[in-house]
DNA sequence: CATAGTATG
DNA sequence: CATAGTATG
């Protein structure tokens, strides 16, 4: 069965496979407590190595770029996949909305259980929020914060195999929707790929329902780098999730359909643009990254679209949040 | 099957072997959040709160106490329920050989598979390694190190039922028998208080066997405080593992049979002298603590026994470490 | 490498 | 609270 929840507006302030196919990681150095070695007092080897610290205050949210019909945004939505939400919780990311103040805060992999989210998370002054939770604690799952109620909120994709899962949140407003969504990873050696191939085919029929009644933009982790300009090492990765052949194939039909991926549209010819870096190898200091995160938009909303800005430099998750500045 | 191994004698230093070179990140102070809660900044939930750096200078390991017949010790045993080989030798605790340098040096609790054993521990200069690895990988196993050649080394205690976890090594000597030992916890709730009282007939069978050959010097966890005294909260724990009334017979039923708690023989009015304290609620500090790891030895051989020392400031595991200094 | 979960003590 | 293991990405 399907968890959701629905948090409350606080009124006031309360307290991939991404695996890559290189070497395989160097064996750490271990502690050689022989006898005769000299005695090197290490601290623990527990917490990240990776940095988890944002200088929030240096980092620019604003978006100066107007529409095509040259008017300025005022309202944008900012998606980012947090990895654990708890986890991202302690690390002080819920700052984005103190910083960023977007709209609409769309996140993935929350892989917490719907009776486990801190309250925190559920009551936030200024937001209302809502949470797709998977029936299988500590996967996958979904949550949205809105600062405006919307009209409806879809939860899952009418899909009784996907639905248990907690992989899409959708909200309707008066002129579209906004789909949140964390498409199913294919898996090492992509043995979860048939899975996701019925997921595309769903998920295509779910968006192209809502886009019969208003344009749809559709935000999250798409688990795929659609093309070689969308990862480091494309040539490498022909056999890796999120790059397979079918992976990217389903991204081309996707689009086919009339959405339109936002950030290569805007910048076709962007090359080390990336949302998402494995935590091992020192990808992200080097930037070896994969594009997995999109802003998809119904082809009729491309006019209301002013700017898709990728804040590589936000920390806390191995994807950054990126977002998307419209007017409406 | 059983798994056990015999570690290699190493000859002399390895130059080439790995050190431990990897500096540790300092910890990152972590933001905790709340849009309208201030910014306070707090230390990362991860890494042990409990200290785990011994000050290895400072200790006394030596013993001066004389023999009830006047004689200085000449041989000395430790024993150490370590909670995680590896953890612990990253810890640096392998050091005790250092500074303590026994003669034998047991361990339990090794939570190692027999083929995952760092080298670093199985190859220790001037000190012959034996390990009794559980079947299941990450519980139980015992090991144990020494300096002389043992005449024989017998793992498990000749039960089908309990030697595939790696609880009992004994290595034979001259004139005595030395028994490792991880007696099996009796579980939350005493679930596994059958399997307890199953091995305690099965031990004592074991060690009348050897008894009736030589002297037998028990060490290890034997997972019971045998009386009030040797806890500091009895009224609570009537229940509990580890002081259950069947437990506290099973310790004196055995101790009937011809062996000596030899800390309480020779310190009978001792307090607040403990081997073990739960890693919770700040137990160790407060010296909340339970006395756990004996040294047992033939009635016989009482009058070899100069002392028994417990190393409460030894840090590095749930257990302190604890020594018995003999006339041999 | 890092987030979860569980088992065990 | 801390050691393990596994699943997942």
């Amino acid at each position: 069965m399907l968890k959701f929840s629905v948090g409350k507006t606080a009124k006031k302030a309360d307290s991939g496979n991404k695996e890559e196919t290189q070497v395989e990681e160097a064996k750490k150095p271990q502690t050689r407590t022989g006898l005769a070695t000299k005695r090197e007092f290490v601290q623990s080897t527990k917490g990240p190595k990776n940095s988890t610290v944002t200088n929030w205050e240096n980092i620019n949210f604003k978006c100066t770029t107007k529409s095509p019909k040259g008017k300025a945004p005022n309202f944008h939505i900012t998606t980012w996949n947090v990895d654990g939400l708890r986890s991202w919780l302690k690390k002080g990311c819920l700052d984005i909305l103190k910083y960023d103040k977007p709209d609409i805060l769309c996140i993935q992999e929350t892989k917490c259980a719907v009776y486990k989210l801190p309250e925190e998370v559920k009551t936030i002054e200024g937001y209302e929020t809502l949470w797709c939770c998977s029936d299988k604690d500590g996967y996958a799952g979904v949550g949205i914060m809105v600062k405006d109620k919307p009209l409806n909120v879809i939860y899952g994709i009418d899909s009784k195999e996907h639905d248990t899962e907690g992989r899409c949140i959708t909200v309707e407003y008066e002129t579209f929707f906004v789909v949140n969504v964390y498409v199913p990873h294919a898996g090492r050696n992509l043995v979860t790929l048939p899975k996701r191939l019925d997921w595309n085919e769903q998920f295509e029929k779910f968006i192209k329902n809502l886009d019969s009644q208003k344009p749809v933009i559709i935000c999250g982790d798409m688990n795929v780098a659609h093309k070689e300009i969308d990862l480091a090492n494309p040539k490498t990765n022909t056999n890796s999730a999120g790059f397979s052949v079918e992976e990217r194939d389903g991204m081309t039909a996707f689009l086919g359909n009339g959405y339109v991926d936002i950030y290569r549209h805007l910048y076709p010819e962007k090359e080390k643009a990336y949302t998402f870096w494995i935590y091992m190898r020192n990808a992200r200091p080097n930037n070896v990254g994969w594009r997995l995160d999109y802003f998809l938009v119904s082809q009729r909303f491309v006019d209301n679209v002013c700017d898709n800005i990728i804040h590589s430099d936000v920390m806390g998750s191995d994807h950054c949040p990126l977002s998307l500045h419209i007017q409406i």
